[in-house]
Formats: C-alpha cells, structure tokens, sequence
DNA sequence: ACGTATGATTTTCG
DNA sequence: CGAAAATCATACGT
C-alpha cells in the first residue's frame, strides 16, 4: 500500500503490488514519500522513537531477503511496529467506527497537549480509521495473493516432479523463501503505515500547525482578566486554572496567550487601545451593576475608570512614548524621554486620538515600560487618580 | 494572493 | 523555573 500523508496532497495511495511476479517482490518500492517539509520537532510521546531504527527498511530489507539465507529473526523491529500498530488502534479488533480505540490510544499517548478535543478529534480519528482501512485491505490482499502464489509455486513444481525428481525439501524451502517474502513486504506495509499514522498524528497533535483561534468567549473572559488586571497581569497558577476551566483551553494555553499578550500590548500599546477602552468600560459597567446604582454608569467614550486604575497610567505613559516614538521615528532611547514628554504635552492631539482621560503621569518611563520593574507606581504624584476602587471582579 | 492576527514554540534572561 | 523576546506556522480577513 503506502499511504502517505502529503501536507499538501492530501491522501496518497501509492505502490500495490498488485500482479505478483518474482521480480516484483525484489525490487524496491518507490513512492514512499519520507520528507514532509518542514516538520522540524518529533513528535512528542514515544511514538517518534520509529526515528532512530531503521525505519525506512524499504529497500535495505529487501536487498537482505534477496540474499535469502537470512534465516529469519525474531526480527523486534516488526514487533514494535506491530505494538505500535496495535497501540493506535490500526491493527486491532476489527471496528467500523473505530472511533473508541483510535480515540483511547490517541488520549493515552497523546498525554499533554491533545486535550482540545471534539473537531480535531473526530477529524484525526476519520483519518486513522482511513489508515487503518487500507492496512487491513492491503493485508488481506497480501495474504491472498501469497497463497495464490505459493499454490501456484507448488503447481508448478509438482508438474516439473513428473521430469525430475524434486525432494521434499527443495519445495519447502521454496515455501519458505516465498513466505518470507511475503511476510517482508508486509513489514513494509506495516512500516509505511506506521509512518502514516505519525504522520497523521503530528499534523494534529501539532497544535501549532492545527492552530486553532480561541473562540470568541475565550478571548472575551480572557481579555477582560488581562484589562482589569493591567497593573499585574500575571495570573497566579490558580487563577490561570479558573481561566483555563472557563475557557476550555489549557492552563499552558492560558500562560501561552498571557506571554502573547503582554509583550504584544507592550510592544505597541496604541492598538490595544480601544480593546483596553472596552474592557475598561465593561468591568466598570459591571463594577457598578455590582455594587450599587450606577448612577455614574458611563458611557463607553468615557472608560478607564474602575478596573484598570493605576497602572493605566503608567501604561498611557508608556503608550504616548511609544507612540510619540513611532511617530518621530526616533529610536529607542531613554536619555530623550524628558524631550519625549515634552512632545507629548505639546502635542495635545495624541491624547484625543487615544482617547485616554488622563494623560501621561510623570511618573518615570523604565525604559521597558515594563510590569516588572516598577510594580507600585501609582501613588507618587498621582495623576488625578481614578477611583481607588480595588477591582473585586473575579468575574466568577 | 497577501497582510495581519494569533496561538505555539524556541531561545534568552534573571 | 517562569517570563520576555524572538520566531514560527497557521488562520483569517481583504
């Protein structure tokens, strides 16, 4: 058989043997695709350990079964394609859906990362159950046509018996030649298949080839934590675990798109701008629903008020350096942040297009503008400090 | 088709 | 080790 997944082919059912000939069992099969590109990690569980053997025996094999007096081997290298087979559910118990085993073995193996289930899922398991439809038809196939063969031997030799004497031993080591044959090639289906299903399995196990976009609740819950914990957006373990539940994403996923976040709104805090607006606003709205009346429940021009307090600030600071920075096309450079601010009080017009209330603090730019390094900013000078209102959400 | 957004991974750093 | 920064690879909108 040899079905080889191709990223962009798609399925490829190369190579049958199909007519039986002598010749054609010695010559090696082509067609198996090995290079997939750029497909740079292994695969994570022990799967990928079919790296290191021999795993392409293709021709190497056959080249040694040609010598044919290899007797045969216990030969661990198909035992462990056959575990391997049995592992992903491919060789196992006969099922047309297939969908338990595949969907145990994949669960099992895939331990960490593949817990993001439903579509990926019934996908990768359509595909294994494909792979594994192929194996069994090429096995029978193979089976059959090796008794055909080898009747067809026997046929043959006992039709010669009649002009020659043949010894009893001369036909079963023909047999045997013919069995091991077979019983190479299919190794190598079992081979190819093998490689099919980590194949498969790395194109879906991969997350970051199959990346998928967090639906839009997801990104809701998570950006309204990010926007009201601005000062600190570093969830602690627990909270990332409460928003891992909430969002059905992982908790590595929930660190992964907290570290996207926070150097994606430092790098260019301007077009965060209005989503920080908006869910400044929120949490303010449901602040106030929450507390009591709200009769100073603002309309969305005019946010920052509750949640996102003090560091705002700073990070308004930060946002017209940058922008202000940007602008002039200056480099980065801290000796220039009093020029720097000096522009921007000059240039009044960055503070109505960034629709901030108030506008830069005086407060010192580190020059990373960063969360870590001035943690406490917000008490010195205060710039007309938002309501001191501590931000109770934890939105539950 | 192409540019941007975005989730994930890799590397660097404290 | 956790976070930042850099980078990758894909998704998605145009």
């Amino acid at each position: 058989m040899v079905a080889v997944w191709s990223p962009s082919l798609g399925w490829l059912g190369l190579v049958f043997f199909g007519g039986l000939s002598f010749d054609m069992l010695v010559c090696s099969p082509e067609g198996m695709d090995h290079r997939h590109g750029t497909h740079r990690r292994e695969v994570g569980g022990g799967v990928g350990e079919l790296e290191d053997g021999r795993m392409m025996g293709g021709a190497g094999l056959v080249l040694s079964i040609r010598g044919a007096q290899e007797e045969e081997p216990p030969d661990p290298q198909l035992m462990r394609l056959d575990n391997m087979l049995l592992a992903e559910g491919v060789s196992g118990p006969e099922k047309g859906g297939g969908s338990a085993a595949a969907a145990a073995a994949a669960a099992a193996s895939g331990g960490g990362p593949g817990s993001d289930n439903s579509a990926e899922h019934s996908d990768y398991r359509a595909k294994l159950s494909q792979i594994r439809q192929i194996y069994h038809t090429e096995l029978e196939k193979y089976e059959q046509a090796c008794n055909e063969f080898t009747t067809h031997v026997m046929n043959l030799l006992r039709e010669q018996s009649r002009t020659r004497p043949i010894s009893p031993k001369e036909i079963e080591r023909m047999v045997g030649i013919i069995h091991r044959k077979f019983s190479s090639i299919q190794m190598q289906l079992k081979q190819s298949t093998c490689e099919a299903v980590m194949i498969l399995r790395s194109r879906f196990l991969d997350a970051r080839r199959k990346r998928r976009n967090f639906n839009k609740q997801a990104t809701e819950i998570l950006n309204e934590y990010f926007y009201s914990h601005l000062s600190n957006p570093y969830p602690s373990e627990e909270a990332k675990e409460e928003l891992a539940k909430k969002c059905a994403i992982t908790v590595a996923q929930v660190s992964n798109w907290f570290g996207n976040k926070r150097i994606r709104y430092k790098k260019n805090i301007g077009k965060f701008q209005e989503e920080a607006n908006m869910y400044a606003a929120r949490t303010a709205v449901s602040a106030a629903n929450a507390s009591s009346h709200g009769s100073q429940a603002n309309s969305p021009s005019t946010p920052n008020s509750a949640g996102s307090g003090a560091s705002f600030n700073m990070s308004n600071s930060g946002d017209l350096f940058m922008t202000v920075q940007s602008l002039n096309g200056d480099s980065y450079q801290p000796a220039q942040v009093d020029t720097l601010r000096h522009v921007i009080s000059q240039t009044g017009g960055y503070s109505e297009a960034l629709s901030a209330s108030q506008m830069y603090s005086p407060q010192a730019i580190n020059a990373n503008g960063g969360w870590q390094d001035a943690p406490t900013p917000s008490s010195v000078t205060s710039p007309t400090e938002g309501p001191g209102s501590v931000h109770s959400d934890t939105s539950n």
